[in-house]
DNA sequence: TATGAATGAGGGTTCATTCAT
DNA sequence: CATGAATGAACCCTCATTCAT
């Protein structure tokens, strides 16, 4: 949980006309942070895009620093909180982690680079607890997946011989790169079929290695180099 | 290749003492830069550091933001152009991969974050032609990759059933992954050991799915029994 | 008398309901402006402290300004209330001095040089008519110790040939002197030594001039400056 | 010596044109900081009178405060330095009591009210050095007046059984006061008259009490006989 | 060429004050 | 009467950029 107060916990404080300002002024902040970036974005920008003055952004929040620090809590409140309700409801290894890859492809698509890049570039705020923060988050929202292969490795459905870290790594890491290449790219890839993609990638880096299949990739490159140097001998 | 001016060719158009500035200018830079992130560097930052005046930074590049394309478009010209030299050298695929992972790895770690985090934050700026320029500089830096990729696909070395472009995501992603945990943990791996270990995950990923394993075996089996129908007549 | 309301004429006008409130708000007002200085006093701060909201302060005072103003002018009247009222049952000149003297320290220290520096500050307010206030106010204040230097010149006490300003100058300046230093060192002084210390010193100052004793003082310095005149003569 | 840069420091590292700026720059913020106090000064006000940008300013000062400090620690630097070269050249304890009188009173009157209240009201800034400086800066300027009484002391001219800190005091928070009224009444006094009261004063005030008189009668008297004795001698 | 000097254009933040409820 | 809510008006400060020398 993290340190901020979360949604529910500022609904329950304020009064309702309160909430009402709170929650419109984050939603703001949330678009314009994701679309330009912490520093980029200006308060003003932020209040006039709510049709009220700056200094009324500073009523509820004490600092942009403060407000931008909410944005991304409470997103990833959102985001953690779904993956934890949904996670569990959904039945074999396999499934779960192509619903946490395809959740987690969605995500990213419908909030935008936006907030990710926030989060990347913020994350190096030595002097700010922000760094310590973003961690509490990342770790939160990477503890369903976690789970998952946590109990694939305890039985045996996915290999023993990695560290959890580096496959879990693996899995945000490809997404992220294949949302960021979207958006270079400007094209929106067909999420379903590409989620499945790459969750049978994983599935297969993460299975048990088989050694026959191994050694059998190996023969067959060793007998083509072979023919190659053959052919190219009789050729020439 | 990049639309500015690359180091050659810049080298090519100056003299001799404006060549040091411009090099000894964007080596400050790029340190600078790399620190502190876009918007959180100065010009007056650089300048300090170089000795001289910020009016002397502008004689040479017309705007920061000109400075900090050339920087990593620079940048990319350095590592592109390492790997198009080495990777050529190594035999096979898998140790084509592993040496990709553990360069790529390597580079991470040296720059920081710092040049990752810069491309990332300034790879969405709408007005200038940025975006796309950084488009080519990323083409041509995973070219390497994709060629490997590519042939082993055509060898059979590892599956066709997936786009290219999906395995690429997945080794640049999973490395930035694993650079941004070290970042934030504050803790250096060791480098050799994890490139392997993703080398071995990745490559498990790409392996070919079962009915290709099929086809391998039956290719091994005829093999074999070609070579023994040979062995036959000649030993008889 | 000063012209705006005092105490007693707002607690005429008045609900009984809303003297508490303007007097509270007034007491907590004290406090702050003296803990902070004008400036810096926030009516934000104000309200707070009473658990009040920033407006209600303003329903019962018009301005910032006029509040402390008012804080002011009730402060000038509660000492020199005190005052006018304690210094004639006090028999004899010096005695009379003396006691004006502890009861300023007194004063200075207990109300900190919070609202001094606060009347010091704001008393070159060229808009309003504040100064003009202030000099009502202080000419109360001062009178008590005007009286009595009066009489004491009449009745041949007290040196005829300087100007009562000058003398009642000397009695306020020395001790808003020493306070000043007590603040700065932070060290909290003897308050009755340093009050009949002061008190003699002025008692000295305001004596009729002894003649002898003035002649005495040049006949000394002047022997003493002919001696060690004619020591160096001889030593050389 | 102040810890920040003096006059002529700060003159022997910039070049000319810079110099002109910061003295510039520096003689236009005394005169709106001893105009408004600190509070109510504002940058731009500064910048207008000297018809430059904000931003110049703070091209030469990091900020408000750091200018004002300067500010002030000029003044005293001015002020004390021109006590310690003058009262030495002064013959007599009277004749140097009434000049630093004159001269303080008269420094009072020409800058202002203005930068008193300023010292006054920013000395008490608990977290910045300035409380430090200030303490620094005031010991200085006192310590010609300091000498001056301590040796006094020594010689018997002056009482002995008083505290030099309190008769400090009492010296300058006279003047203070006197300036107080002339400001507040709007009147300008006769300076060199006044001065020559308020020495006579404190003169008074300082006169050794009566059991140190009996000594100085007892001293006349003696050197009187011995005097007479020597006269006897020679005329018979 | 190199730079000292100057600045325009904001940016975040504060706070006394107003007003409808 | 009390206040929650909102804000206009400043203020201090930053920095990329220009230009005469």
């Amino acid at each position: 949980m993290s340190k901020l107060l979360s949604f529910q916990e500022r609904r329950a404080t304020l009064t309702p006309k309160s909430q009402k300002r709170v929650e419109a002024v984050l939603a703001t902040a949330r678009q314009v942070f994701a679309e330009f970036g912490y520093e980029k974005s200006t308060t003003l920008e932020i209040a006039q895009r709510l049709g009220i003055s700056e200094a009324t952004v500073f009523t509820y929040f004490g600092s942009k620093r403060e407000l931008c620090m909410q944005v991304i809590s409470d997103w990833y409140d959102e985001i953690s909180g779904e993956l934890e309700k949904e996670v569990p409801l959904i039945q074999g290894t396999h499934a779960k982690l192509g619903y946490i890859v395809y959740k987690h492809l969605n995500t990213l698509i419908r909030d935008g680079k936006g907030l990710c890049a926030l989060v990347l570039s913020e994350g190096r705020s030595p002097d700010t607890g922000f760094a310590t923060l973003l961690a509490d988050l990342q770790r939160r929202y990477t503890a369903s997946l976690m789970t998952v292969l946590s109990s694939a490795q305890a039985s045996g459905e996915i290999r023993r011989d990695m560290p959890l870290r580096l496959m879990r790594d693996m899995v945000y890491g490809s997404m992220e790169h294949i949302l960021w290449n979207c958006i270079v790219s400007g094209r929106t890839p067909d999420l379903e079929a590409t989620a499945q993609q790459v969750t049978e990638l994983l599935w297969n880096a993460f299975a048990p290695p088989n050694p026959e299949v191994t050694a059998l990739r190996r023969f067959q490159v060793e007998v083509a180099d072979a023919l190659r140097q053959y052919e190219k001998t009789t050729t020439s």
